[in-house]
DNA sequence: CATCCACAGGAAGGACGGGGGT
DNA sequence: ACCCCCGTCCTTCCTGTGGATG
């Protein structure tokens, strides 16, 4: 009896679908690393270092997003640390998460036991702190900066400029930066002896085909899913997807899991090709709604300005667009930001794919911005009016 | 061929709330 | 208790601009 509920108890948390629907999740980083043997052979060469406790070289790592730079970097680190665990401590940082010099310097400090406050000091005292919990460190330390690219464009060169000298103040080199970037073309804005200090080695990662993505897939798969759930064609549309949006896998593995959740809340133990497209829906919804849901407040009145324009033409300019964002704010008895704000902001929505902003000259018309939207007004429209009957009032 | 539209987008700076140091 | 620094939104003032039109 007892093993009868076991079994409808582990069937009803399990789920008929997944076998360990995690190893399907962004930030697994898995046992193998398939086409990319090339790659951690080379970092493993660069590294080599650190097997007798010397610091390694700068290395810079290029690669458009769901290459594997990240998961080899993390690959590689691991099990070198596994293997000399005394002789080196590694940092993971993801400077889009950590997206000022004060955040990075606040996670490496608190990667090295120090406690910092969530802000309050000044860049200059963190870096004071850093070079002095530095300087009671023993072993070398590998800093990884992920998506270094984002970092450098919003707030320049100068914590690099300034980490990579950190070897310098302290005499004796001990920290070794790993610098991620999907961003060919970042480095020419910098400071050259950034560059040349940083990419003391370099390690280029081309994008997968889509064979390569479809090896990728089945051996993820066969890991993650029950047998038979999924067919061979399946795996072969969510690499032909994923390959054409420039190789990544990170993409090919979101479009099989979500498709495998799709099935299983549809109460299937097969997942289909339908479900794979509806998962591509789903994705770029869960996406939209996501990021609309957090914009600041003004934002959101300029997005139901759009939307509202919108119910009578195709584009609108930037003029018409504040015409009618004005308009809401009088309804709404409260201040409106200038135009220059809103030109902004614009542009904000179109870099989060919310709305297509494009600047157009039309001569003696002059120049602006038509705007258009991008993503499913629906979404968009429900992300914006959640929690907030001002902003729905407004839709009529 | 100059003009002039309807803005673009850079620069500087400020209000404000959160969070310190001393 | 008081001062300082931070990031986030936002303002003010500004110079720049491609091409239809007169």
């Amino acid at each position: 009896m007892s093993d009868i509920i076991d079994a409808v108890l582990s069937s009803l948390s399990k789920g008929k679908v997944f076998k360990a629907r995690e190893l399907l999740l962004p930030d697994y980083v898995p046992e193998t690393l398939p086409h990319r043997e090339e790659q951690i052979k080379k970092l493993v060469e660069i590294l080599a270092p650190l097997a007798r406790a010397e610091r390694p070289n700068n290395i810079f790592i290029y690669g458009l997003t769901g290459t594997g730079k990240t998961a080899v970097t993390k690959f590689v680190l691991k099990n070198l640390h596994k293997r000399f665990p005394n002789n080196f401590i590694y940092i993971y940082i993801n400077t889009r998460q950590s997206d000022t010099p004060y955040r990075i310097l606040a996670d490496i400090l608190e990667n090295l036991n120090s406690k910092v406050p969530y802000t309050g000091l000044s860049t200059a005292e963190l870096f004071r702190r850093f070079l002095k919990k530095l300087n009671e460190i023993k072993s070398i330390i590998v800093l990884v900066l992920d998506e270094i690219d984002v970092l450098a464009k919003k707030h320049g060169d100068d914590i690099l400029y300034r980490l990579t000298r950190a070897n310098n103040e302290l005499g004796k080199s001990k920290i070794s930066i790993i610098g991620i970037t999907n961003d060919v073309k970042f480095t020419e804005n910098l400071d050259p002896r950034v560059v040349s200090s940083l990419s003391e080695e370099e390690l280029v990662f081309p994008p997968y085909n889509a064979e390569e993505l479809e090896d990728i897939l089945k051996q993820r798969a066969s890991l993650a899913f029950n047998e038979g759930v999924i067919s061979d064609e399946v795996v072969k549309l969510c690499a032909a997807l994923a390959a054409r949006d420039h190789g990544d896998a990170r993409r090919a593995l979101d479009l099989l899991r979500v498709a495998g959740e799709i099935a299983e809340r549809e109460g299937r133990n097969v997942v289909t090709i339908d479900d794979v497209e509806k998962a591509r829906v789903e994705i770029e919804k869960d996406r939209v709604f996501e990021v609309v849901s957090t914009l600041p407040f003004h934002s959101k009145l300029v997005l139901m300005a759009i939307l509202l324009g919108l119910k009578g033409k195709n584009t609108l300019t930037t003029g018409e667009v504040y015409e009618i964002y004005s308009s809401l704010t009088k309804k709404l008895g409260i201040e409106s930001v200038t135009q220059r704000r809103v030109s902004d902001i614009l542009n904000e929505l179109d870099m989060i794919g919310v709305i297509t902003a494009k600047v157009v000259n039309r001569g003696r018309y002059g120049k602006t911005k038509e705007v258009s939207i991008a993503a499913n007004k629906d979404v968009v429209l429900k992300a914006i009016i959640e929690k907030d009957e001002r902003l729905a009032s407004m839709w009529s």
